[in-house]
DNA sequence: ATGACTGCAAAGAATTTGCAGCAGA
DNA sequence: TCTGCTGCAAATTCTTTGCAGTCAT
């Protein structure tokens, strides 16, 4: 079984219809060795600028992006920044985190250990933790 | 000395000028037991929309919430949210997060301990370290 | 006096939405 | 066929900016 039809049993079966957009760019995001991260522009440059195709429309990757986020395809992440970035990896991990650069690398949950933490506020429950370690050019 | 002549002086010494609104909004941040976490639009509705007084423009909230910002005495937090929200407490702490109910809460450095960290990425170094608990309630 | 700050309105930037036409089931 | 999706443009939302008048020093 191709990487493409991969792709549309993953779309159909979290209730996505594998239109030819949503399958382009699922294409894009999902086959690759490792954990990335994007944003809309970063697709709308890499298929639409590179590709002598048919575009994708702007509002179209804003909704694929969406609809990826909301089937858990997706998890958004913060940046120090205005635009709105976003992991494939759905797992819990942590990151290096570059604010000169604006770069962020995923660190496998596996590398980190959280040894003391406070209890959780009355009547709240701890899900689960997220560490950043924040980094700079070493002078 | 009263509080408001420790603002003046404040803000005097890291080089902005003690206007009537960022007093004002300092007085309103900086005057308080415990740490605070707000966005521009707070400041709005409890400044201006509270006061039969004078209103201080959405402009210049923004203005000086940034100056506040780039002189130390406020730091950025990124939420699940579009919009952006900001820290009284400059120190370095860590975050209790209900995305729920978009709360954050402030825990002391000396609350947690990260036992084990990778290391940094060739050619950077570890500036520090943010963790946050997500929190979410107890069913 | 002079340089910085305020406030208004307009501009900007990222994202969402309404709706007509199109495509996947 | 029949919803759901796409794509365009318009609308929204948050934030920044230009500029004339005002205020702190």
């Amino acid at each position: 079984m191709s990487k493409t039809n991969d792709i549309i049993n993953t779309l159909r079966s979290s209730g996505l219809r594998p239109t030819k957009q949503r399958i382009k760019i699922a294409e894009y995001l999902f086959n690759r060795e490792s954990t990335f991260h994007f944003n809309v522009e970063t697709i709308d440059k890499e298929i639409n600028l590179k590709s002598g195709e048919e575009n994708i429309s702007l509002a179209t990757i804003y909704n694929t992006v969406n609809a990826f986020k909301d089937h858990g395809h997706l998890k958004e992440v913060k940046l120090n920044n205005d635009k709105t970035f976003y992991d494939t990896n759905t797992n819990l991990h942590h990151h290096f985190y570059d604010k000169e650069e604006n770069i962020l690398t995923d660190v496998p949950a596996t590398d980190v250990h959280v040894s003391k933490i406070p209890s959780a506020p009355i009547g709240k429950k701890v899900d689960d933790i997220e560490v950043t370690i924040n980094v700079s050019r070493k002078k």
